[in-house]
DNA sequence: AATACACTTAACCATATGGTTAAGTATAGA
DNA sequence: TCTATACTTAACCATATGGTTAAGTGTATT
């Protein structure tokens, strides 16, 4: 299980390494979109674009609500979570930081 | 500028994105390391984790210092920073979310 | 019924990635 | 001075990535 979340972590942070990708989720984070609306910034086919929105799916950055022909997107938190929850093991090294300055600051010798 | 930034993050999330790195970043959490200290404990060449090494100083998520023939590394919090700022613009999300779920708890109607 | 639309999937291609072994560089120790 | 140590770099390999165009699937329109 240990594995599992290893590879999510993969998934997800493979996923936001492409700033195409990085676009798409900033473009879901505003409102829900088709697919087609958000391939038309992009200078590169649907299908390219397509392709994209399969491994933001994966990653559990994004998921999907089919409704006819067109495809509604929407952004996962699932995945961001994921990536800040690894990223906060960190967060104890600002605070450190910070403690220290404080501690500078604060001597009075 | 902007294009800087973009491919910093590229950097860092691909950085980030493989298990080895990711351990490798855990490690220099709590202390230097030099490179063959990092290296033991993966199943690889040193050859391999040198060129991990590479990539994460080349990310912005750690520093070497040369004495002599060993190389300490150290981490670096410049690309931890960087991914947690592309992050957080997410936060207000969860900030959002949990407005929501407040809202919902409060409702006396 | 025929055609346009909104996609995905398949086949392909060039380059990137993550590993290997072998060779190279520079310092430390005998 | 010779050899061991602590690495990096080079050459190579298999697979992954990110794009292309062409074909496929299913829904809407006329």
């Amino acid at each position: 299980m240990v594995k599992y979340r290893e590879q999510a972590l993969d998934q997800v942070f493979q996923a936001l390494s492409d700033p195409t990708r990085r676009a798409i989720v900033r473009a879901l984070a505003k409102r829900e979109r088709t697919a087609g609306e958000l391939a038309t910034p992009f200078d590169m086919s649907l299908a390219a674009v397509s392709k994209h929105l399969k491994l933001l799916e994966e990653a559990g950055l994004m998921t999907r609500r089919i409704e006819g022909r067109t495809h509604y997107c929407r952004l996962n938190l699932g995945g961001l979570e994921r990536a800040q929850g690894w990223l906060s093991f960190y967060e104890r090294f600002w605070s450190e930081r910070l403690d220290k300055l404080a501690e500078i600051v604060s001597e009075d010798g």
